[in-house]
Parts: C-alpha cells; sequence; structure tokens
DNA sequence: GCCAAGAGAGTGCATATACACGTAAATGCC
DNA sequence: GGCATTTACGTGTATATGCACTCTCTTGGC
C-alpha cells in the first residue's frame, strides 16, 4: 500500500526552480567579465530606475525576503556600488545607488541584453511574457 | 549618455526567480510539518522514482550543478534517508532511498500534493503546462 | 508624558547554488 | 603494458535564500 509518487514527475516548484537555475547560468554567464551576479544586477538596476528606496519596499518589488536583500545590501556596500542612510523615520535605512555603481552596471547593460535575447530566442515571444506574468500572479 | 536601463524592468532572469522563489515559498510552507523541504523533496522522490542512481545524472535530471547535489546528499544521508555505494565503476557514487526516506517522502506526499495544486488553482492549466516546458527547453 | 502595540530592520542558523580547482579511476592509443 | 586523456566526483570559497528571534524606533490611546 506504498503510495503513488509518479505525480511527482510534474512538480510544479521543481519546474520553476530548474527553469530559473538554468536562466540565471546564462545571464551570469554573461554577466562573469564585468564582476557581477544576476542578483546584484537586479538590486543595482532597481535602485537606478527607481531611486532611494527603503530595504523593505525594495525585498518587496524584488520578491525576495527582507533578511536576503540585508545581506545582498552589505556585499553591494562593500563593494561602495550603494550606499545607505536614514530618512526622518530612524528605522528605515534607505538605498541608494553610487556612481560607481551606475557606472557597473550601466556596463553591463550590452551583457544582460545579450542574455535577455538568448533567453528570449529559446522561449519564444509568447513562452517570455507568460514568464513575466507568473510573478505577479503569485504574489497578488 | 547615461545608458537607458528601463529595459530592465523586464528581466526574465528576475522574473522566472521571483516565481521559483513565490512557488517555493508555497511548498516549503506545506511541507515543514514534515521536516522537509521541497530541494529534499525532490531528491527523495527522483530516487524513489528512479531507483539507485550516479550522483551526476541525478544532478542532471534534477537540472542543478553537480557539486550542488554533493552537499544535498550529504545532509539526506546524515539524516539517514538516502544511503550511497559504488558499482562496478570506482568512480561512480550511486544513490539510493533508504526505508526511512520513503517514508518519510510518502507522509510527505499530501502536503506536496496540497502545494501542486494550489500552484495550479493560482497559474491555471495553460500556464502549469508552460512553466513545465520551459526547463527542458532551456536544457535542449 | 507613559506605555503597549506595531513597524522596520538586523542576526543566528541551516540550506541552496555554482565556479575553480583538485583527485582518483577508467579508457584509448601506441 | 604505459601513459595521456577523459570521466566521475569532492572541496574551498563566495553568494543566495528564508525562518525564528531580537532590537529599536514610531505611533496610538490614556
Amino acid at each position: 500500500m506504498s503510495t503513488d509518487l509518479s505525480a511527482c514527475g510534474s512538480c510544479l516548484c521543481l519546474a520553476s526552480r530548474r527553469t530559473a537555475r538554468a536562466i540565471t547560468r546564462i545571464y551570469d554567464h554573461k554577466l562573469r567579465p564585468h564582476g557581477l551576479r544576476v542578483t546584484q544586477f537586479s538590486v543595482l538596476a532597481m535602485l537606478a530606475l527607481r531611486g532611494p528606496t527603503p530595504m523593505g519596499q525594495l525585498a518587496s518589488f524584488l520578491g525576495l525576503d527582507r533578511t536576503t536583500l540585508t545581506r545582498s545590501a552589505d556585499i553591494l556596500e562593500n563593494k561602495r556600488w550603494i550606499t545607505s542612510d536614514t530618512a526622518e523615520d530612524a528605522r528605515e535605512r534607505r538605498m541608494r545607488i553610487t556612481d560607481a555603481g551606475r557606472r557597473r552596471v550601466e556596463s553591463a547593460f550590452g551583457a544582460w541584453r545579450a542574455a535577455q535575447d538568448s533567453v528570449q530566442r529559446k522561449l519564444g515571444a509568447s513562452a517570455t511574457g507568460a514568464l513575466q506574468n507568473f510573478a505577479n500572479e503569485l504574489t497578488a
């Protein structure tokens, strides 16, 4: 009377993780010459686009845990690519991209574009559109 | 003459990672009472379905780096949920699920099913089908 | 003004992830 | 049979990820 595990072969979590790992490898490979990981690129690009943003809000935009961003932010701050200060509310840690950070992310933009195009070619336009929606639908 | 980074707002890598993180949280939450993470569940289920499998081959099926599986396998082996031995080829480390491992993954199956259904409801049938294809298309 | 409740953020811990590098066993070629 | 090559795998290092817990600061009610 052992359980039938065959349904696990179509595990959506495994599928999503495999997809993310495969895509991440493509981006990281392209970004490597610029000394950036795609996770770091995302944080820098987000800050460049949105301007100074408090931790929690930035974590929410990136869809990751607040405490995860704390560690990533420390790394980026050590590299002098971001700085942080406090606002009126002394609890808030407001993150800001530095000039060096902006130069770094801009220099890597071509590599990011190449990776983006590569994945787009492999998956097709409709698939990439769907992928864009998933995260939003899951956090709604 | 600063670069226009606005295209980074639709980064496919960020989208895939956000999706995977959100889905992982759902599965991990359901599996928690059973003392399993979804990554561990995947390894155990795969071994239960496929029988004894060498490291590299298992890593390939899971779409993760071989060295990542080394660490995960060590954890599962410490918990006595899997064992490993060598075959004719002394280089091969062949993984095998134990009875305790099988009981564990079977006891968690209901939780996995609940998480799977939950994500399926949120994304819809066509979307989940698409998600299943992505990983395969990217590793082809 | 005082205090309880809530909001924003950091730490300890465990696990996940992969690249560069190293090691040992099998294999192919002569 | 001996050695270069290939194959399967492990380690060192760095980063990513999130839960439980803790701390500090703000806010509301009195």
